[in-house]
DNA sequence: CCATTTTATCCGGCAGGCGGATAGATTATG
DNA sequence: CATAATCTATCCGCCTGCCGGATAAAATGG
């Protein structure tokens, strides 16, 4: 094997389980598709994420969802979450003063990842996203916030990055690159996305996402998720976005004191 | 490849990864030991997990820990886990009204883990654990009390099934046994266990598991977790033995009933 | 009812994955 | 401080574990 280059296997299975973290449950078919290997080979490695326990048929059903195994995969990291740890009280805060879900997400890679969120505490929200779910980054005011925070060249070799992506419409990024008011959000200090699609209800809710800021440096994306039919955009910025960016300024001064050592 | 078989490499790196999550971070060394694979196997399994992000090397050390990416493979578990929705706000209660951290553990194969703690919401606490986290059976309260409640040929099969596990001493197995008073823990509702050993802080911590049913069948341990230097196990029973039965009694109301749906 | 898609399995082929051996670096011990 | 033990890192010949196109049966949708 040569140095760095990963073992296929392991890559394959790993975008497998991923895929079915993020669909909730995946017949065989999609499996294959959105690991993006042949068939059998989907077969063999649900095959052996089934003998792990990591996975389990749904009940009557050709469909593949996760078990609670899989959180043995991930706890490890929580304990040193410096992040997570500063912001958990005050989102837990601010979703009680608003009623709606909050949540922090980063960029990992060529995607926004969610670190926490209060979905799982509030009644306003239509299903709940844990850390860990994604989100694309041109389609989510947290992306977008994203983008428009890091360095000119950082943007330039991400759009190039993406532009790679094997399931990204060029005719659609470019659209999306001339929409991106980087100056304009910025200026304002947040980023909106309308009716948002990457999510399990489409269309059904919309967000505002402000910064959160380390020693200076964009860290996160703090996003406010509410109901399309509950207020407009404009309505809703008028509303929350005091309370957001409030919120967000606190929690960069606790990140970037020593409010978290020993 | 035969029907049920596991690919091999795919078995190993998961092996892998839960040992780097269950102690935090490895070497290299420790690595191979923990997932029984030689060295240079080891070697190629780290590299594919640091290639696809899942960890990283601690800065200046040979170690290797997960980064927060690890929950894109288990976030998709946790929005149907119904044992966890109807305990978490009766123990977060139960921690305000006692201080102590509660966990809530099943059973998994030969060890328990972990479905969801309290941890993190209280000081009075050496290290945070986190759903995930693994024990064993027989030297942890929660998992005295698993044994106690199984059919008596579960539990035949489950020790039996343990004396098979590579890492055991059957000397040590034996005593554990013969110290388990099955009839003793299924009449008083409770076991214990002192100093637990099968942590991050050994020898410093106590604790005491009591039963949560669903329908009548035991579902899980909910366990409180106390100082050593704090109180001694008699008097510890003495003060919060009703009070987690309490608790423990209301969780199993909830679960049994129509409180989860829609 | 028929066309299409999905599920499931087979089996020949080969290169991906393997691990013992080796050398250098680091750590522990006397 | 010297030496032994342990850990890290890599090599390379070997071979079987993993592969995927082909095929048939089952399921689904119009």
């Amino acid at each position: 094997m040569e140095k760095g280059v990963p073992i296929r296997s392991i890559s394959r299975s790993i975008a497998a389980l991923k895929a079915i973290n993020e669909k909730g449950s995946l017949s065989m078919m999609e499996i294959s598709r959105a690991s993006r290997v042949p068939y059998p080979t989907a077969c063999r490695i649900v095959q052996t994420l089934l003998y792990e326990g990591l996975i389990e048929q749904e009940p009557s059903r050709k469909r593949y969802r996760a078990t609670a195994l899989v959180q043995t995969l991930s706890h490890g990291f929580q304990h040193r979450d410096k992040l997570v740890s500063c912001a958990r009280p005050h989102i837990m805060d601010l979703t009680r003063e608003v009623g709606w879900p909050i949540s922090i997400a980063i960029r990992v890679g060529r995607r926004m990842m969610l670190r926490d969120s209060t979905h799982s505490s509030t009644a306003l929200t239509f299903e709940n996203y844990y850390p860990g779910f994604t989100l694309p980054i041109l389609d989510s005011a947290s992306g977008k916030l994203s983008l428009a925070f890091a360095a000119d060249e950082e943007r330039e070799m991400l759009l190039g990055w993406m532009s790679e992506m094997p399931e990204v419409d060029l005719d659609y990024l470019r659209s999306a690159q001339a929409g991106l008011d980087v100056e304009k959000i910025r200026r304002d200090g947040y980023a909106v996305q309308g009716r948002n699609h990457y999510n399990r209800t489409p269309g059904k809710t919309s967000s505002i996402a402000v910064p959160i800021f380390n020693d200076g440096e964009f860290e996160a994306a703090m996003t406010m998720v509410f109901f399309v039919n509950a207020m407009k955009l404009d309505a809703a910025l008028d509303r929350y976005l005091p309370t957001l960016k409030r919120y967000a300024a606190a929690i960069s001064s606790d990140l970037s004191g020593d409010g978290g050592r020993a």
